[in-house]
DNA sequence: GGATAAATTCACAAAAATCAGAATATGTCA
DNA sequence: TGACATATTCTGATTTTTGTGAATTTATCC
């Protein structure tokens, strides 16, 4: 697996998929973590993730547990051991929850300012732009409740790979 | 209108509309003169938008152009004068413009690396991650499909207002 | 053409974010 | 209890982003 991580052409998908994920606001080696957690097929420690990634382990520290906090990555413990290991989310994950959750925020700040607003147009705008993020909302929630369904379903299913897995919660990065 | 704007309740808006956009990359005063767009029931310049805003022309002018770049803001000129007129957007607005394509290269970036990863399971995760992000992406461009079907229903009816409008292209806000 | 007003660009300062490495806290074992 | 390994927090440096004000460009009128 070390050696797969070292190929140039996983080197390119992490920083790939570091620049497609900067838009919604993850750090850059946030986004390479994920990439690179994609791409393991065992659970990995911290100190493999910063060889490997070739960044301090203070960052590798935080990074990974900003992924954990959103259902980004899956921390596993160890018995016996004070070693974490880190493996790849459920197909489920992306920067999705805290994208449905700041949707719903923006129609909520939209919908309850139209009650100020001064004139006609602009309620009737409030009000429709209100709508307007509550459907992206929804729509990108439906797939996340049919994904969770799946997962679910899934659940309870051991994969026979140690070390036991940490639930995660839900998702998104970006603490500010 | 500069009264309604000055209210507190207003003021709150454009800070807490500010504070839901960051996360998307937008520039704290680009999301606060998109909420103060949105507010406002008339055209308005560049120095008024300065004034009411607090920030620097040169800033708000920026600002206006990065609105304006992406259906964020519409600009409208003025027969006979220099002047520069912006208005509110669409309902169909927001930081998604890239959104979809976005969604897509990171779904045809997991495809494409499926070939080069190592472990049928390593295999199985890239597809389905790829088919999730595909979902995404798909749910989200239906809404945006529908409102872009409602604003061109809605387009060649005069508002009866001055001045003219520009028409805005698509929707996101980060340059890098 | 010049005068003037408005918009934009540029240079730089300030603020914010990110990172590495030191320091500290914590878990496990004997 | 101490030793040790590992994780986390803290600090300061570096990098990046944002915003202001000066300078420049542009549009309009006469």
């Amino acid at each position: 697996m070390s050696k797969a991580i070292d190929k140039e052409a996983d080197c390119r998908f992490m920083d790939e998929m570091a620049s497609l994920m900067m838009p919604w606001g993850w750090p850059r080696n946030v986004g390479r973590m994920y990439a690179y957690l994609l791409l393991s097929d065992k659970p990995v420690t911290l100190d493999t993730i910063s060889e490997d990634l070739r960044i301090a382990k203070s960052n590798a520290s935080v990074a990974a547990r900003t992924l954990e906090q959103f259902g980004n990555a899956r921390r596993h413990s160890e018995p016996g051991s004070k070693r974490i290991y880190y493996s790849a989310p459920d197909i489920l994950s992306g920067p999705f929850a805290f994208t449905s959750q700041l949707l719903g925020r923006i129609s909520g700040l939209l919908a309850s300012h139209k009650a100020l607003a001064r004139t006609d147009a602009v309620d009737a705008r409030l009000d429709d732009m209100a709508g307007f993020y509550a459907e992206i909302r929804d729509a990108i929630q439906g797939v996340l409740d049919r994904y969770a369904g799946i997962a679910s379903a899934v659940e309870g299913v051991p994969d026979g790979e140690e070390p036991s897995p940490s639930l995660p919660s839900s998702s998104a990065t970006r603490t500010r």
